[in-house]
Formats: structure tokens, sequence, C-alpha cells
DNA sequence: GCAAATGGTAAGTGAGTACTTACTTCGAAA
DNA sequence: TTTCGAAGTAAGTACTCACTTACCATTTGC
């Protein structure tokens, strides 16, 4: 096999094991044998282990910078039809996490491990879709189509519903047996409940409709319950060039 | 120290340590120098690893035995707030995320692994949670104050805006730059969102209100988008004799 | 007063675990 | 035909891991 295709293919097997056990719980002899190699080949493509989980972490950004869902709902957006951007955001997303369960799971394992998959995901995707999703809100909401809420805390609503119906799906209740619905349906009834709510119409009466939200649109002034904890990201930066000597040019 | 404190002692740090860096991240040689004792000293109060994580599981059940938010909502329930039942679980909720961070961690590492006590959480805890705001959302569609919605659904997105929004704070985005509320202001806005609907009064004309809900009530027909992947849940519940043998009395 | 139990440790042990070394095989260019 | 570089491996090395053994020192019940 060549060099090229063979990398990919460590690359590849070490993903799968790596989102099922993680990255320590995943041994570089484990990865050999599923690749059908010898443990010291999977050392001449890749340095160290660290090395390996990078080249995962650059193809996986490449692929996400491709199919990108706010491209997708785009004409949506343009034409302002709300159902129709927030169910395509929804529906996207669900089928991605369906199709490629494996990115779910290693973005998770990565969060917890505190690699950079996670922090990279969080910089390149999830804060572009806070932006213009809530760009779009903000739009909206001059226009009068939508309540005077902090687009923000929509979106995580929102963003809320469809993510844990993916972790769900394929991390908590694999066998669905409390909730088993279609994509499509899941997409449907999210962004329905989100634009319009569950109340019946003829029961809103008794609800105070918009009291004392402009009021959050900045700064809350006294925030009871929120400890400010500070975590120790800046941490070494260098320190890296001791490893990474052979890799056959 | 004596046994049993320095038992609860040692249960401590292994908690601690294992929400950090999971089961297989943490050694016993870090739980031992952590509690100040030496690594013989683990193994006199735990035969195994396995062991020091099930005493665990046994404490995170029985102090979540105690304080279940179902209580604390059941004279909402019973007066039919739905404003103060959705809030007041939502304000639970994240309260006890917030001052014990380490449970959801350590859930979902535990889910991740495949340990118990994913699966006991998800059993004792949330089909319970699903099962009784399910009937609650079902009586009051009974009475007309809730649209007709598959009430899991209702439960889904809701959970979901919550846990998501913990998952948030706690794992993903520490610092809060994306969305820097209180949980008051979290768990009303979300039940305020849940209840109401983000489209303002004026522009709901447009939309449809119930057209084809009923019929997702049982079995959606056709699934498409849905691979039905079995998982090997039901692996060794014996062989756990083999250790398990001094504890001197 | 002393044996038994209790709280504790230093120094192992065998099985991994990341990574290395020294070597073979083989197809193609010189 | 030789040679040379790349694909590939068996067998290490140094170290870590869960778990053990053999041994102290102090308290407690009788």
């Amino acid at each position: 096999m060549a060099g090229g295709e063979r990398r990919l293919q460590i690359v590849r097997v070490a993903m799968r094991l790596f989102s099922q056990r993680g990255f320590r719980g995943t041994t570089t002899k484990e990865i050999a044998t599923a690749a059908g190699v010898s443990e010291a080949m999977v050392f001449r493509h890749f340095a160290t282990k660290e090395e390996l989980y990078s080249a995962i972490l650059d193809q996986k950004a490449c692929v996400h910078d491709t199919l990108d869902p706010r491209q997708l709902v785009a004409a949506a957006i343009e034409r302002k039809d709300d159902r129709a951007v927030f169910e395509g955001i929804a529906l996207e997303a669900l089928n991605q996490h369906d199709c490629d369960p494996e990115f779910q799971r290693l973005l998770l394992h990565s969060a917890l491990e505190e690699h950079d998959l996670a922090q990279m995901f969080w910089e390149k995707f999830v804060k572009g879709v806070y932006r213009s999703l809530g760009n779009y809100i903000r739009a909206r909401q001059r226009e009068g189509a939508i309540a005077e809420v902090e687009p923000a805390i929509v979106v995580r609503a929102f963003i809320g519903m469809v993510m844990h119906h993916s972790l769900n799906n394929n991390l908590w209740d694999r066998k669905r047996s409390l909730l088993k619905i279609s994509n499509q349906v899941a997409a449907r009834e999210f962004a329905r409940i989100l634009l319009q709510g569950i109340t019946a119409r003829d029961e809103v009466a008794g609800l105070v409709p918009r009291r004392g939200i402009k009021s959050i649109r900045k700064k809350p002034a006294a925030n009871t319950n929120m400890n400010g904890r500070r975590n120790g990201s800046e941490k070494n930066t260098v320190s890296e060039n001791s490893k990474r000597k052979r890799s056959r040019k």
C-alpha cells in the first residue's frame, strides 16, 4: 500500500477508535492492529500519538469547512422564511450527527480531555452559528416578526433542543426508548416549538407577553448564582520542540 | 483517621479526579496521593479500581434520591401553574449543575466509557422526569391549555435547552463568552420560550397552528433517516466473583 | 499485659504502553 | 545488475499501571 494511502487509513482507524474509547483509552497497538500493520508502521507515519491526533483534527477541520449549514439556509434567510431557516438548520445538524456519530463522541471526548479539537470546533463553528443566527433573529426582531428576547438565549435554546436530541440518540438512549422520531419530524417540531410555542391560543390570555425583557439585553445587574470560575487555559504552547524528530522527509 | 472517614475521603477524591480525567484516565496512584495516603491504603478499602467506582455510584445514587426536582414543583403542578412548573424544574437543574459541576462531567465520562453510572442515572432519573413531566403535559393538553404536540418531544425540547445550557457553562464555554446570564434569567427565558414561543402575537397569523400533529402520536409509519443501531449492552454480569478477596473483615 | 484488630507504608510484580532499533523485502531507476 | 529508498516487521527499551506482599506502630478488648 502506498504511503499517503496508508497514512489516511491509519487516521481513519484512529478516528474510529478515539471516538469509541477516547485518546488515553486507545493504545497505539490497537490502532496498528485495527489498521492491519505493525505498531512501528504507525510511528513511521506519525512521530507521536499526539501527532496522529492532530492529523485527525486537520482532516475533520477541512471536511467541516466545506459543509457549513449556514450556506444551506441562505436562501431561506434571504426570503425571511423563519420556519425554513430553523427547520433547515435543525435537519442539517441532525442528519449530520446521524451519518457521522463518531464526530460527536470525538468532540465530547476531546472537550472532557481538554484537547484542541473541542476548542477549535467551538471557535470556528459554534461561534459562527451564534453570530449568524443571532444576526438573523435581531433583524427579524427589528421587523417586529420575533419578540424581544436576547437572541443568544434563543439560539442557545434552539441549539440545545437539537444537540440534546442528537446526544440522546447516539449516546444516552441509542435504542430510542424514550422518543423515536425521524429527523424530519424532530426538526419540524423543534422549529415549531421555538417559533410558535406550545400554549394553545385560547389559554394565552393569562400570560404576560413581554414584561421586563429589555432589561436583560446588556449585562444583568446583579447575577445571583454565577460563580465566575476561571479555567487555566493558557498552558504549554512551547515544549513541543522536544519531540517530532523523524518522519523520513 | 478512622476507617469510615478515610474511605469517604478516598471516594470524594476519586470522584473529583474521575470527573476531571475519566475512569481510565485516572490512576490509583493519583487518587492515593491526592488523598494523602499510599496506594496500598486505597486497595485496603477497595479491592479493585472498579469497586471504588461503584462506591461513587452508590453515594451519588443516594444523594440524588433525596433531592428529586419533581418534589419541588409538586405544588406548582397541583395548582396547574405551567410557568412555575417549567421554570422551577429548569432553575433546580441549573442550580444543581452549578454547585456540583463534577457530576455532569462524571456522567458524560461514564456514558462515553459505557459504565453503569450513566445507565443508572438514565433509568432512575431521566425516565422519571420524562414520565412525570409528560403526564403533566398530557393532562394540560386534555384541558386545552397546551397544544397537541407529542409530550415526549416537548420534554426533550425543554430538557435540551436546560441541559445544553449547563453543558455550555461547565464544559464548552466556561468563560461564558457567548452567553452570560444568571440561572434565574435562563430558567425564566427557557420556560417562557417553551410556553409562549418567540413569534410576536401580530405575526402569528401566517403560521398554521396544528396541522398533522396527531398523526405522529404513535409510531410514525415510515422513518426516514433512522438507523436502528443496536448496542451490545448485555455484557458481563457474572465474572465479578474472581476479585474481591481481602478486606480484613 | 498482651493478643488481636486497625491504620499505615515501602517495596515489589506482571502486564501493559508509547516509542525505538535493527533488520528484511521488493519494485524501480541508474 | 546493482543500488537505493520506501514499505514493513520482530523484538526490544524504559516506564507506568493496577494490584500484592510483608512488614510496622498504635489502639482496644479482655
